[in-house]
DNA sequence: ATATATATTAAACATTTGTTTGAATTTTGC
DNA sequence: GCAAAATTCAAACAAATGTTTAATATATAT
């Protein structure tokens, strides 16, 4: 096995990516990954032994990246000692790195998406180890970065704010994903837009408010919810 | 064409609803779906001219009772003299009728999973209408009501409330949905329900807990961000 | 260079999908 | 009661799906 790229399998992991994130794991067909990759209808079974292998290795290729990039963000600013984290910082960088990992995959595909997607759906199509290996990390390391910054903060609360600033999260992706599956002059866009103006803007400038509004939205809920405990 | 129940026609939106409320649009074949309204595979075609028509009825007969139930009960906290509504009340009011149309789909099927599906998928199953009939009219009652209730709110800040209102709503429905994926004994659901103890609930449990949460942490970020002008 | 393993290919396979057909059956209107 | 309309039915249809096959080509190693 040689080090070139274009191989085979790799042209198919990176058409599969893109492909699967923007239309999901159903609507992508293996002819079509096929084309895409310009490989043989047959080279996903020789490869991957199947469609579902395939995804999941799509997935973990990608995430495992995303991951440390998640985790190693955090870190930077929990571990700068001229820095004194606050909790609106942690929020922004989980929020940041989740909407900013949506541009940064090849071929303009939506990765997060595609994680988004995999968590919400009644469907398990990734392996039996995405949740423990790929969630679970981030979880828990937010978690405790929320505890670090209000350590009066219990378990049971910071589920529940997870959950929220989550959902949230997967919402405006989804939003905006929804957005580009309309036509662009079509009347359902116009209608979107005008109840929602910033779908509007360019996705470097949606990503920015959107950013800044779960921030702010969250921390002030946090802060008035759970109030710091004085000094 | 006679009053009774059981018809063939009933039975299929039935069986329909159910169905497609529990597994997507997709995931449904015609074939499942006359089996289980014990009818034949030619009626789906015969009485609603094919599969995607079949499911925009079962939206829209649904769905015009729930909307109509959501503008009900915000009418009747906003209308009634001896209350004066707080934007908890409005809250509360929207997020309980959103979590309970998830019981009361017949079959157990998570009728408004269904809708946040339709309204998450790039993909377009529901009339042209569905968005203009169905979600604007709710969205605009509440958005006026917020303004009601709070006369500082602009347009705009009501946007993104609504938003990251309704975002919380849909991951608290899917995360319910998500569950009930899994076997009841699986390693996958004791993962979910230790990061997530709230899943080890009853489902009225949850909805009266994820009503209070969404009510308690959103108006608490409303107040905090936007706060009262004193009179 | 040659034998052996690896990779690619076109074709076929077995299912499943939504839909249509045309005859049989039931209901309706008179 | 009977003709006409509406409904139900088993069967077939065409298209698409994931996968497998067996032949061919390419690369690897000795």
């Amino acid at each position: 096995m040689s080090e070139e790229k274009h191989k085979t399998k790799d042209r198919l992991l990176d058409a599969a990516e893109s492909l699967f994130a923007s239309k999901g794991f159903d609507d992508v067909s293996i002819r079509e990954l096929a084309a895409a990759a310009d490989v043989n209808v047959a080279a996903v079974n020789y490869h991957f032994q199947g469609k579902e292998n395939l995804f999941q290795q799509v997935i973990v290729r990608r995430f495992v990246g995303q991951r440390d990039n998640t985790l190693h963000a955090l870190d930077g600013i929990l571990s700068d000692p001229a820095n004194k984290p606050d909790i609106a910082q942690v929020i922004k960088t989980l929020v940041e790195q989740y909407l900013k990992s949506t541009l940064s995959s090849p071929g303009g595909g939506s990765f997060m998406l595609l994680v988004a997607r995999e968590m919400q759906s009644q469907k398990h199509h990734g392996s039996k180890t995405f949740f423990k290996e790929m969630v679970m990390p981030v979880f828990r390391a937010y978690s405790m970065a929320l505890m670090d910054v209000r350590p009066g903060l219990k378990q049971e609360q910071i589920n529940w704010i997870m959950a929220s600033i989550v959902g949230q999260i997967h919402h405006f992706i989804m939003r905006w994903h929804k957005k580009s599956g309309f036509d662009a002059r079509s009347e359902e866009i116009r209608m979107m837009i005008r109840m929602f103006p910033a779908l509007g803007l360019s996705m470097d400038e949606y990503i920015a408010q959107v950013t800044d509004h779960i921030t702010a939205f969250s921390t002030a809920a946090i802060d008035s919810l759970y109030p710091e405990v004085s000094p």
